[in-house]
DNA sequence: TTGTACGCGTTATCAC
DNA sequence: GTGATAACGCGTACAA
């Protein structure tokens, strides 16, 4: 270990240390050429002994970015967000920007102070994972900023210049109940996530209710609004959502979820009340995260992370 | 919607706006009461019409320090940091320090740069979650900068001044096994962490081990080395090991593992041999993941989150 | 090739 | 009460 002095190294300590000027150890530290191998010897020796690094901070402060790319999600509890987080770090491994992830708790306060956070930092550029900012706030930002890249992932910033990564929600909505209908359940019903707050304005909400819909007509089945629950997209709101499902005249026989966390509740909710899945009732979930592996039958849908998030990555 | 400007407003601009100087502002921003009311209300209504944030990095930079603590998770993925780093924004909500998570990605190198990324931001606390920044660095960390506060959960960087929130993991695997040996069975495997690369010096991924071995000679039980596999501590991880255990020549009848998402791994395994959970194999797992209790029998252990981590958060 | 002086946006410390 | 001004640590023209 080196010498270990109490105070952190700046340049100039470095420069001194190494009789140089702190101009010599800027340029060692970002690798110009033009500086003479003895020299840069010298410098990189005086580096490694004070255990020098960049006060990040005033290098931000003097570049004018943080060569950060600030993620937030609005539930970092669930599989699917932190899945595609992950295939996110993989895309941009190797470039030199870090990621950094904050959590909204499912809390539209907490998303904007998140956000606002992230910006004033400085950083690169926003991804945004399910709903915890609002639509004003991003307007307000890409007007602002237009040269830091905000991605969405399942949310319909329709007016602003925001790159969306959508699922075709709408489609895999109607195929999921379809599958259903097809496999001659004729009571489906359906867990949607939030039509109001936080998760109302996810572009998956209203798409996946609607391919239900549709799938509900295309079928021959008739819509009964005592058939469809929302919750919050968690398991809680999914088991709950289940709950008051089965408290009807005419309980379901299918059920097709706005997600699989929700899909899971409502499993966890079925096996209590003594029902079988998918032999009493059938589900469906939504997203395709590891667990969904896990119980009985589950739909998988969703192909996009890695390849798309990739792709904004480059900005 | 303010005049929206093309730049960011500084403090200088928003002080010529007022018809003030930049001292007045800032003595405004940071609350001052001695600022007249009249000034006071000259300046605050500049700040909204130009829509003045304060810059962080040079807000930073002046105070050495980021209103930021950084958590740092080997892998973002299990359910079981989520949830710890969830209870812990709980903790910290009121004051005014933002959470900032970064993956490593059972990766010791990526570990590393996180640790150091955040480090260089001068975040005002570290949060470690599973194993992957080295124990060189953070001893050498603690050692120059003891005045930020590092916490490492469930790892036991023995000789470094940080802060250590440790489950009893050796009396919990005792006690796992011996509820296995006690429900009659005989054959009794672990799957266990890795011993050795990222996640080796986890606290509990010896002692969890220590235990069992432990129980196994209390309940009067041989220890066969074959009856031992490990793995990363991932799904997958837990599966393979499974799949290893399954080859010998007398699998075990139960199997305690180190986590809850190895353990759901085994199960998954189980189920496509044909094997039946618990009649069959008995699986008990660690953590208490929300998803554990989605599966047949599995072990709740753990009780640390919030309480531990909120005084860690005092600091 | 190396040294120097200035700017990045804030905050804090004095004079006025 | 308010306003200059000096840091904070780094990058970088520009001058030597």
């Amino acid at each position: 270990m080196p010498a270990t002095p109490n105070k952190r190294a700046t340049v100039r300590e470095v420069a001194a240390d190494a009789g140089v000027s702190i101009a010599t150890v800027s340029a060692v530290m970002n690798g110009a050429a033009w500086v003479p191998p003895d020299t840069r010897h010298r410098v990189t020796e005086s580096i490694r002994r004070l255990d020098y690094r960049p006060n990040r901070m005033a290098r931000n402060l003097k570049l004018q970015h943080s060569a950060t790319v600030g993620v937030v999600v609005s539930d970092v509890t669930n599989p699917f967000f932190t899945e595609v987080f992950r295939s996110f770090g993989h895309a941009v491994r190797g470039s030199d920007l870090s990621l950094m992830l904050v959590d909204s708790d499912q809390n539209y306060e907490i998303g904007e102070a998140n956000f606002r956070a992230l910006v004033d930092m400085r950083v690169d550029g926003i991804l945004l994972m399910g709903d915890s900012v609002s639509e004003t706030t991003v307007t307000a930002f890409v007007h602002r900023e237009p040269h830091t890249p905000v991605v969405a992932v399942e949310r319909d910033y329709a007016r602003a210049g925001v790159v969306r990564l959508l699922i075709d929600s709408g489609r895999a909505g109607y195929e999921a109940t379809m599958h259903l209908a097809y496999g001659g359940r004729r009571r489906i019903g359906m867990i949607r996530g939030p039509s109001t707050g936080p998760g109302s304005t996810d572009y998956g909400s209203v798409r996946r209710f609607e391919g239900y819909l549709e799938s509900l007509n295309a079928a021959g089945l008739p819509y009964l609004s005592e058939r469809v629950a929302e919750g919050e997209p968690t398991f809680e709101g999914g088991a709950a959502a289940m709950r008051r499902l089965l408290e009807g005249p005419e309980p379901p026989d299918a059920v097709f979820a706005h997600n699989d966390l929700m899909a899971l509740g409502a499993m966890q909710v079925l096996r209590e009340h003594g029902l079988g899945v998918p032999d009493d009732v059938a589900v469906v979930g939504f997203d395709d995260i590891p667990m969904a592996g896990m119980v009985s039958p589950s739909l998988s849908t969703m192909a996009m992370p890695t390849a798309g998030l990739g792709r904004a990555a480059a900005a």
